[in-house]
DNA sequence: CGGCATCCCCCAGGATACTG
DNA sequence: CAGTATCCTGGGGGATGCCG
């Protein structure tokens, strides 16, 4: 006698934990260019290098090392077309199109807190 | 003549844009250990040794680093109570639970994602 | 064009310890 | 208990170069 769906042991997902597998994945994902290449892939397909115009600052490096990454989490797909020179696309899996959702919020956020967060440096700064 | 309010220059509200406001605070946000201890913060008030032990890992210097940096940005209020020993409570400002708001639903996708990133990750890694 | 490897630097971040 | 400072190491992340 088997459970059929065998429930995931709660420790494996609670981000709180520094050991969980949740904290595991979550913590690969909470990083500013991670969250960057999935919010600029939206909906869209981009090449590499149009990935790389569009991510401000990121460098050659960090955006293959990112889309490594979201490949293997399977959050990302990767497209080889067999062409010279090589084409290859990326667009966002159902996965990752559902954590865009969240980290479109978070760029809201960031908008509609500017003055706020501004004001609040300003403050803190400014005494003592 | 002047506008009565300055509309902000678009170029600081693009995340996109390596040297933006926006980018900056974004990218000041969007690391583990920030969005962790948010997370913990929810409606309740904690000491920082509650924070410490809630937010599996973190060491006391990130901790400390972490809730400067967000009470310099207006999301967390810092209580001094003049007791001996010291008595210091943190809670999320209304800019920080809004933020937590983001924050939760990324813990949600974590969970949600869980069996599906790590079947992702071994079909990645067991081919070549 | 895109991937991968190499070199290298800088700082995130842990451990420890002293103050109020 | 909470904060600050110092020390020190690992690895994040940039620059460059070479292949397919």
């Amino acid at each position: 006698m088997v459970t059929k769906e065998p429930v995931r042991n709660p420790a494996d997902t609670d981000v709180t934990r520094a050991d969980s597998l949740a904290r595991e994945i979550f913590a690969g994902v909470a990083n500013k260019w991670t969250l960057l290449v999935i919010n600029i892939l939206g909906e869209r397909t981009l090449r590499f290098t149009e990935l790389r115009t569009e991510v401000g600052g990121i460098s050659h490096k960090m955006l293959t090392q990112t889309l490594r990454n979201l490949e293997r989490d399977g959050l990302v797909d990767r497209t080889v077309h067999p062409v010279v020179p090589p084409r290859v696309e990326y667009r966002l899996t159902e996965a990752g199109q559902a954590l865009r959702n969240t980290v479109n919020r978070m760029c809201e956020w960031t908008r509609t807190y500017l003055d706020h967060i501004e004001a609040a440096r300003r403050r803190f700064d400014s005494r003592l």
